[in-house]
DNA sequence: CTCCTGTAGCTATTCGAGAGAGTAGGCCCG
DNA sequence: CGGGCCTACTCTCTCGAATAGCTACAGGAG
């Protein structure tokens, strides 16, 4: 691979002159002499090498993003907006799915550490702090996101999910139902717990006494939301609408609901929190809590950047407002997809 | 930071001494001074700096993945498990969004030169060969995923398009439908094209003249195939059965159905091909030709190794079997989300 | 002519680790 | 006792670029 010496001999000049046009910096070289160098460059095919930039510069213009799991609606969303923006400002983002498992979190930040990445961005599995302390340990910027971890002096940036409950449930409520039941998450993950807390309030605040029995705790998935949903559906006293803590669970709901044979919205009303952009297209379109995806991707770069340039600022923390998108499964009027309630999803040509 | 040098002060040896205990090389310590050592760098804290290696040895230990969209399933199924096997093998992942921009692809590619990555998966935005041609050039190992550009000297890893548009719809016809659709990807696209011939050939030899007032092509999104349904669902004589290019083209149609009423898979029978893992999870469950995802990764990791140690071997070009899944929508007995057809998916907490 | 100033370019050091070549010291053997 | 050989280190150069600090030189002022 050409180096900097062979342009600076093939142009006559010393390295130094080489380095001073490849960085645009505040020397000031010769027309001439820069046209030279140019010319070297070009016809070396010379390109910088950024690892040796790096080691002198103590800066490696990366942010690593670790997620618990990439194939997630909201986690690829969330990774598509953070690189453009990342990109945007020269950074280039590595990429870890924690799959979960807080092990697997701790053995990617050791990684990012001797990698020396400028920054880390992590949506923690909620399970285990010691990936999360050892980058505070390590001092290197870093942001949580989506969820928290109490007790980790770390900066965070996530959404206001308790009032995300509590904004879907009431939405059922005005539509005169009083079985709402809640599919949950995970009541270890904070955010989970803060749906269902908004669920509860909603309630209560309508005078309803909340029903254990038509509240599930199991994974964000898919089939534990079908299961749990199933269980709902065929108890004694089954609720008229449901509140799913994440789209992808409101996929197991409407997979469960047609098992049973209960329509949507007539039998069984369902609102949901947007994690994935499918909701549009579902049918009926899914009523579901918006997440600002784009913005919690822009704050989180903001942040790290900030802590880059301030290392010793106190870590920040960002709650982000959410909304409800009206759609179909609630017992509104429907929406067509192209009516423009599809902002999260995006033209172009794409896929697989 | 500390370094290597701190390390080898503290435990009074050579810097030397501390690479090999570090590096658990050929080279032989003594027990007693490897002890002291690793007691050193425990005390202090060390952590390797991974650029000053790289720089050294020449070698990121670093795969770049470069895909049209990673919010679309496919892709960020993908990248999960790609990210996943690349980890295994001690490699670390760059992450880049070309936006289906070949501009940005060429950017990128860039970058990840300058970065001296030690292998590129590119799934080309199909779209203009500049990037791929530089990474030809670069001589940096690589292979194109699920897409090929015709010419260019690259290995591939791909999977059986034609076959898959060809078993889809032949499908549909053993169900009797002679009036098959087509909602296809954009034609210039090599893979969007393959599953429309197979489509074709399906109908030859079934007897059925292909009806060019039943073909579509559009970007492989969601809006544009749920226009492109609704203009065939609407038109004089519309088709009883169509076969979607891709999952995220089968939820617009899905979506299509609804709008003017058409009940699946009734009044119209749905096969798509497989991209998202959404498909067991929409009522009706979508039939769908299964695309072997961690096989592709596997396949690319292996081929992208091989490169590295053996830089003169020719391109190589795998093409993997695809697999036809009955589910609800072809007008087959529809199967529960949990009766394991649904390997695409993968229980655990989740979600955002 | 000398002195000063500003411009343009060069020299040398540095970042942190890998690794080939060199060496001190101990042991064995004739 | 000296030579040969092994073990267990140490020395030193190198990777490619950034950059502080130095020098050469032209031109103007006095």
């Amino acid at each position: 691979m050409v180096s900097r010496d062979d342009v600076a001999r093939r142009a006559g000049v010393s390295t130094a002159v080489v380095s001073y046009v490849v960085n645009n910096g505040p020397r000031r070289v010769a027309p001439a002499t820069r046209e030279r160098v140019l010319r070297a460059i070009a016809e070396l095919g010379y390109r910088p090498n950024s690892v040796a930039r790096s080691l002198r510069t103590n800066r490696t213009r990366t942010i690593a993003l670790i997620v618990p799991d990439i194939a997630d609606s909201f986690f690829a969303q969330f990774a598509r907006e953070l690189q453009t923006r990342a990109h945007d400002r020269g950074f280039t983002v590595l990429l870890a799915n924690a799959m979960d498992d807080p092990a697997s979190e701790l053995d990617h930040v050791k990684v990012f550490i001797e990698r020396r990445v400028d920054g880390i961005v992590v949506a923690p599995t909620g399970l285990g702090r010691q990936g999360l302390d050892e980058i505070a340990d390590s001092r290197i910027a870093s942001v949580m996101v989506d969820r928290e971890m109490p007790g980790v002096r770390s900066s965070s940036v996530i959404v206001d999910n308790h009032h995300g409950g509590y904004l879907a449930t009431r939405h059922l409520l005005e539509h005169g139902h009083t079985r709402v039941g809640c599919i949950g998450g995970p009541l270890e993950i904070t955010i989970a717990a803060d749906r269902s807390r908004g669920w509860r309030q909603a309630l209560l605040e309508a005078g309803v006494e909340p029903d254990p029995l038509l509240e599930t705790h199991s994974s964000f998935s898919r089939l534990a939301a079908y299961r749990g949903t199933l269980r709902l559906l065929r108890a004694r006293r089954p609720p008229t609408a449901i509140f799913a803590c994440a789209d992808e669970q409101a996929l197991g709901v409407y997979r469960a609901a047609a098992t049973v044979g209960a329509r949507i919205p007539d039998d069984l009303a369902v609102v949901s929190f947007d994690s994935a952009s499918t909701a549009p297209y579902l049918t009926p379109g899914l009523t579901s809590i918006r997440q600002p995806v784009a913005q919690l991707a822009e704050r989180a770069v903001c942040r790290l950047i900030d802590q880059m340039e301030h290392p010793d600022r106190a870590p920040t923390r960002d709650c982000l407002p959410v909304e409800l998108v009206v759609r179909g499964s609630c017992g509104c009027p429907d929406t067509e997809p192209d009516s423009g309630s599809h902002t999260t999803s995006k033209p172009g040509p794409t896929s697989g």
